[in-house]
DNA sequence: TTGACATATTCCCATATAGGAATGTTATCG
DNA sequence: CGATAACATTCCTATATGGGAATATGTCAA
């Protein structure tokens, strides 16, 4: 399988780069398909596509004027992800913290230095 | 193709609800993998590819104990999610444009109520 | 060195899904 | 009604990847 159990949530639905163009692009103001279209340079079937997923899981509002569907961003949405986020705030604010990893690794000299990720801190 | 371009970012790595299990999991103190895959009840080479996906993306750190590796959530690498989400924060906070899109939906009676999201507004 | 433990990697399979092409659907207007 | 515009859906293909089994790698202890 190649993503688990809640295939459409919000963090999926934002783990896409086109549809965080297509949420960033509809926050200010709504927009019919085509506009985003050009905006992204995507095909339409694609746009729809992604469209429905955000839609799916609450991130856009759509209303229907004459011929046109208007999406717009539904902020609100960001919120469970904002929140989730927000979990990890105070140990990356935390100076305190850091220093006192530090001095753990400083203790504990025979760690080998890892090749894939380069510590930033 | 399954998820565009950077497979391994941010945003597609905390989209498996497994690798935000052990984020939280490890939030607080290092753990050794064991640990871990008692934690989620995972088996441990899969919690082990979850950890390399993590560590790739640094939202984990790593030093080696004896025969254990002790990993810890690095919470610094969940800032760009949490700045990411920070620019929709001012949209959901802002009661005057909530009335403002009530107000233009009243203007406009001829829409379709959305059948797959209900408007929580 | 051998054995045991801890972790990582490889192989396989099933599923999810992005994109493109073709087609279907819905609404407006003459 | 018929044509057209605007979207949505379906079908197809390629790829990504999660989980499990088997295997490999690495480290310590005796």
């Amino acid at each position: 399988m190649a993503r688990a159990a809640t295939t459409s949530d919000v963090f999926n639905a934002v783990a896409e780069p086109r549809r965080r163009q297509i949420l960033i692009l509809l926050l200010d103001r709504e927009r019919p398909v085509t506009e985003i279209v050009q905006a992204i340079r995507l095909d339409q079937p694609s746009v729809s596509k992604h469209l429905r997923v955000l839609h799916e899981v609450g991130l856009v509002r759509m209303r229907r004027n004459g011929r046109h569907k208007l999406y717009q961003t539904r902020a609100d949405g960001i919120r469970p992800l904002h929140e989730w986020a927000s979990t990890f705030e105070r140990y990356w604010s935390s100076q305190l913290l850091r220093v006192k990893q530090r001095a753990e690794q400083m203790a504990q000299p025979d760690q080998k230095k890892s090749t894939i990720h380069k510590e930033k801190e």
